[in-house]
RNA sequence: GCGGGAAUAGCUCAGUGGUAGAGCACAACCUUGCCAAGGUUGGGGCCGCGGGUUCGAAUCCCGUUUCCCGCUCCA
């Protein structure tokens, strides 16, 4: 048996992410909490680390453009919860809203005030629903149901929302042949709501964001007038974001909290098409650069009709994505590429009354920038890492392996006595004294070198550092390899060197 | 949200109405001589939760929650 594929092998590495503390799930000792994860000490780590790269590629040390010369980012990190306002303006209130009916026989779904019902105009009540413009089918019920002829003359038309609570087991669902089936209309917004103050009326309600990129806009103006950037210039953000998804699935593809690595990128609406065209390249080589295999990894443009709101009047969106094992052979959502045009300068500029365009100086130009945005999941990123990073090697006595590329392991070095006795824990600790001020390392002196070995390859630690007899004799060490699980020695002052030039990928 | 399946130790699972179990994992001690070695001892369980049937329920029934699979949804 190599490496298992599809659920399976999602099992796997969910049990491999539990047992060595990368994620568990939520209130774990209240039964979960559907859609929430926490992550444990490695996973933290490597959640980090990857954040950190994201953080390093992104602000710190930006690509260059087309020009050869390197790109304006700077960073941000905007409250979660931002007047509510901002969300009406942004489309998020209403984009979603609507209350929508499912039929549990039929097992359609429809918006609620889209839904109106027939009711005979004498006798018990009973209601007949139709899609608005429809009553045909309605009506065929009704006969079925009565045992008579009707007209529509002979029924009152109501819209679903006036027919009395008591009544809902009565009404036949347009597509059903039992009354009773339609589930009373439930708000489909994904958006968490919260209240800020003590009092929870709403005149106090608030929304948790469901993007980090709608405070980057808000501060929009702040940066342009404080930090001597200007367009073209990016500002980048990482930090939780919350949707109330409908079906949480596939362990932590699709939480309800999440982590989000976005930039807004700023540009002129004339050059807007080019940034796009750059940064979707730019994405795809970064998590290649990563050490994601290029063919786990594809571009996909969305279709016209699965645009998001903010994207329409955009060029469009591109989404990186990953051959998760679920999805498998199948592709799933890493990072979207979004051309939002000026959709959400010209909403906030709107609503708020602030004035957001942007005066060139160069061409005498006032406009409205256009925006490019590069959107990824953080915590999508580290299921990513371990989908990626889970091999089986049926050779060893150890199997499961973690091959996390070097700059991402939560663990860059273990550092063990090969038995602990004859002075050997106390020249290990020693360089692990020297070792952990450097890079994340642990030492470990319980139990046989081959568990320890095996702890570490699931943590998917790069190298190990092994004291032995001989150490005492010329201090020197060996170092394993997680990769080939091969051996050689090494000066124990030169250990720390090593690592420098080996950490990298 | 709908349909199907599952839930017993950290993990994998056994236990079909009569005292809650095994292997692995974990901890301590002993042993150790390079890939999950051995020994001794130990910690661990509201048998997912709530109700019902029964003298007695991990076991049967109902509800519920969570997870998995398939739909649906996914600004």
């Amino acid at each position: 048996m190599a490496r298992p594929s599809g659920s399976q092998l999602m099992e796997k590495i969910a049990a491999l992410a539990k047992r060595r503390g990368f994620v568990y799930p939520a209130s774990e000792i209240y039964g979960g909490f559907n859609g929430f994860w926490d992550y444990g000490p490695l996973g933290v780590q490597l959640k980090n680390n990857l954040r950190d790269a994201w953080w390093h590629d992104m602000v710190e040390c930006p690509p260059l453009g087309p020009d050869g010369h390197p790109l304006q980012i700077v960073g941000l990190d905007s409250a979660i919860v931002q007047n509510p306002k901002a969300w009406e303006a942004s489309g998020h209130v209403a984009g979603f809203s609507d209350p929508m009916v499912d039929c549990r026989e039929s097992k359609s779904r429809y918006r609620a005030d889209h839904l109106r019902v027939l009711r005979p105009s004498s006798g018990a009540p009973q209601y007949f629903a139709f899609v608005e413009g429809e009553p045909g089918r309605a009506l065929e019920r009704a006969k079925k149901v009565l045992r008579r002829k009707v007209a529509l003359e002979d029924f009152e038309q109501l819209s679903l929302a006036e027919v009395p609570e008591e009544g809902r087991s009565l009404v036949y669902g347009p597509d059903a042949t039992e009354p009773g089936s339609l589930t009373a209309p439930r708000e489909f917004n994904l958006m968490f709501r919260t209240f800020v103050g003590a009092a929870s009326g709403d005149e106090n309600l608030a929304y948790l964001r469901p993007e980090t990129a709608q405070g980057i806009f808000l501060d929009y103006r702040n940066v342009l007038d404080t930090v001597r950037v200007k367009v073209p210039f990016g500002i980048a953000q990482v930090g939780k974001a919350f949707r109330n998804e409908v079906t949480p699935r596939n362990y932590f593809f699709r939480s309800r909290e999440f982590e989000q690595m976005e930039m807004e990128w700023f540009c002129a609406p004339s050059q807007a098409r080019e940034w796009f065209d750059f940064w979707v390249e730019q994405r795809l080589e970064w998590w290649k650069g990563l050490g994601i295999s290029a063919d786990n990894l594809r571009l996909r443009r969305h279709d016209q009709d699965e645009l998001a709101h903010y994207a329409k009047s955009g060029a469009g969106t591109f989404d990186v994505e990953y051959r998760y094992p679920f999805t498998d052979p199948g592709f799933g959502e890493l990072e979207g590429i979004a051309h939002r045009g000026s959709f959400d300068l010209e909403q906030h500029q709107k609503a708020s009354g602030a004035r957001l365009e942007y005066f060139d100086p160069e061409t005498q130009e006032r406009f409205l920038p256009h925006v490019i945005e590069p959107a990824s999941g953080l915590t999508r990123g580290v299921l990513t890492l371990l989908c990626e990073a889970y091999d089986v090697d049926e050779s060893r006595p150890s199997p499961e392996i973690m091959r996390f590329p070097k700059r991402l392991a939560p663990i860059k070095a273990g550092i063990f006595p090969l038995v602990a006795k004859e002075g050997m824990p106390e020249m290990a600790e020693k360089l692990y004294l020297e070792v952990r001020r450097r890079c994340v390392a642990q030492f470990d002196a319980k139990q046989s070198i081959g568990k320890r070995y095996a702890r570490m390859d699931e943590a998917g630690t790069p190298f190990c550092f092994t004291v032995d007899g001989q150490s005492l004799a010329d201090h020197t060490c060996t170092i394993r390899g997680r990769d080939s699980g091969l051996q050689e020695r090494i000066a124990l002052d030169s250990v720390v060197r090593f690592l420098a030039e080996n950490l990298g990928d």
